[in-house]
RNA sequence: UGUCCGAUGGUGUAACUGGCAACACGCCUGAUUUUGAUUCAGGAAAGUCCAGGUUCGAGCCCUGGUCGGACAACCA
């Protein structure tokens, strides 16, 4: 049975193109701007671009649209490489815009010889004023009709350096009073004295955004070029620029950019969380990049997957960040190892079990994987559970340790509460309890059954690791609805470091960004800030939890 | 006041291109369970922005509205 998945439109568009003949073979790309970190969106619209030209036979350039120097650097190049590699891509080019800048330079003259382009020397203001608004047309500027020759000159004159930045601009001569904005005159170069991370100094004018994604596009005979939403009008100067230019005819594509829950996703926003130091950088666990969720222990076929099922349109979308952590918890499910780990300990005394004796228990590395193995855990006569595990005065629906009450400790026996321990305060400082010496996990001849099953650590062997407690960064759900700024809906709780909470010795063996579940807790991944002598976790995630929801009401 | 894009359960995406709205997340029940996890079974939830029209039949087509978003950086 083959169970057609439906087709998104683009989808659609390519298997039409591919049906009518219109191409061989699909070529897109991933055209980021190296002037920061990937994010979430990235991973979208990379699973998208690279996604299609598997499926339908073709490739995928990685294109750094590096056309504005004072902005870009080596460093983001390399972050941006590494990430989408991590998400499990292969690029089959590794492209610049920088490397057209030659070629772009020839476009500019070509268009310049057929009088579609002026040098204009009215100041930004100036240029501002002339534009017009979305609903007044524009107003030519003085300089719009020099000759060729005069703006041929003009403009070698302007690569030659003989202008300062701002002195000069090279326009596109299309239509002042035109009803899209983007086609009043716009400027395709500028004159920028700076260090670029790729050419150095060879040159001081840059092309715009405008007169390089679609020639780059052309140059390398992409034949869907994919964008989001905000480029749709610009897809008449993208058109306008191929056909003056009479160069390979890519098409612009736009689908709806991915907005998740408590979250913000635009590069200049993350930016300024990093610089005011609301994170500790850009791979802070809390953060939407790659590198945070990387780091936080997303896998990257989690972050697939759920590129996967958002799926693409052209309406505008708040995706549910609970979808993020389905998918990662689906994931982890089947590949973690577990581990018990106690966060907020209470001491047990098994009063009938023997002073100084220890033994091996085995526990499953991962019940959802057979070949997984099993770990050793060790036991003794004093145990640490977790405090939430015990209540003096429990609800009807507890099934957890009480006075008198019998619980499972997981791989382990069944204990039964005998005694409840308190200091002079009244708190509770220790419990006594007895086991069931037959109910040994794996041989258990006992014949009880009790409904709780608890995480347990023995106190002698117990380990001291840190763990790192995220929730999410936003107190609001939907921040483009958010009235003023968004810093003032951070989440002051996002993150919780529990400095030394107590581990079964098999945590010893993680290596860094190892993941595991620890048991009724979450998922947690080891933490590159790691030393040999104290390891940190991260949470990716927690389990799902009825018992809260239940306990809640 | 303009142009463009969009509108389907709480959220997201579908609907063989005109044949009585499906899938996923979430939510609620129940079963299983040595993780109140996982798994499994079931359920509630939209009549498709509104008003007309075409048609035997409209979420899909037409007309007119409404609402939301984008567009005036020497950013991408």
């Amino acid at each position: 049975m083959t169970e057609e998945k439906s087709l998104n439109f683009l989808e659609e568009i390519i298997e039409n193109d591919l049906q009518a003949g219109k191409y061989k073979k699909i070529i897109t790309r991933f055209p980021p701007e190296p002037n920061g970190y990937l994010h979430m969106g990235h991973a979208k619209s990379i699973c998208l671009n690279f996604g299609l030209a598997n499926k339908y036979g073709g490739y995928t350039n990685l294109r750094f649209d590096d056309t504005n120097p004072v902005t870009e650097e080596t460093e983001y190049v390399e972050s941006i490489k590494n990430d989408v590699k991590w998400l499990g891509f292969q690029w089959e080019n590794e492209l610049y815009a920088s490397d057209y800048f030659s070629q772009l330079y020839e476009f500019a003259l070509k268009l310049i010889d057929k009088g579609l382009a002026y040098v204009d020397d009215s100041t930004s203001e100036e240029i501002a004023a002339q534009k017009g608004t979305p609903t007044q047309p524009g107003k030519d500027s003085p300089f719009r009709n020099r000759t060729i020759e005069e703006n041929k000159k003009l403009f070698l004159e302007m690569k030659e350096g003989k202008y300062r930045d701002g002195e000069k601009v090279l326009r596109a001569k299309v239509d002042m009073g035109h009803i899209n904005m983007h086609m009043r005159d716009p400027i395709i170069y500028r004159i920028k004295h700076a260090h670029h991370h790729r050419t150095g100094d060879a040159w001081c004018i840059y092309p715009m955004y405008d007169f390089a994604h679609g020639q780059s596009d052309a140059i390398e005979n992409i034949t869907h070029s994919v964008c989001t939403l905000e480029f749709i009008p610009h897809r008449e100067l993208y058109d306008w620029f191929i056909k003056n230019l009479d160069i390979y005819p890519s098409h612009q594509y736009e689908f709806a950019r991915l907005n998740m829950t408590y979250t913000v996703m635009s590069k200049r926003k993350l930016l300024q969380l990093v610089n005011e130091k609301y994170v500790a950088g850009w791979d802070d666990p809390r953060m939407p990049t790659l590198s945070a969720v990387r780091r936080r222990g997303y896998t990257p076929e989690s972050i697939r997957e759920f590129c996967e099922k958002i799926g693409v349109a052209k309406r505008e979308n708040l995706i549910d960040v609970g979808l993020l952590e389905f998918c990662v918890r689906e994931h982890l499910n089947k590949i973690s190892l577990r581990r018990m780990v106690v966060f907020e300990p209470v001491k047990v005394v098994i009063t009938n079990y023997p002073e100084g004796k220890t033994e091996m228990l085995h526990g499953e590395e991962n019940p959802e994987d057979p070949n997984a193995g099993s770990r050793e855990i060790p036991f003794s006569r004093e145990i640490y559970i977790e405090a939430e595990d015990f209540m003096e005065n429990p609800p009807k629906k507890y099934f957890r340790l009480a006075p008198g009450q019998m619980v499972r400790l997981k791989s382990a026996y069944i204990i039964k509460c005998e005694n409840v321990i308190k200091d002079a305060n009244g708190n509770v400082k220790e419990l006594h309890c007895t086991y069931i010496p037959e109910s040994r996990s794996g041989s258990d001849t006992s014949g009880i059954n009790v409904k709780g099953t608890l995480h347990w650590v023995s106190v002698q062997h117990a380990v001291a690791i840190e763990t790192r407690l995220y929730d999410r960064l936003f107190k609001v759900e939907d921040l483009s609805q958010a009235e003023g700024d968004f810093k003032d809906y951070i989440n002051p709780d996002s993150l919780q470091v529990l400095p030394a909470v107590y581990a079964e010795p098999a945590i010893l063996q993680a290596k860094i960004e190892d993941r595991y579940q620890f048991l009724r807790k979450g998922y947690f991944c080891l933490d590159p800030d790691s030393t040999p002598g104290k390891l940190i976790f991260n949470r990716t995630v927690t389990l799902r939890d009825m018992w809260a929801k239940e306990a809640k009401k």
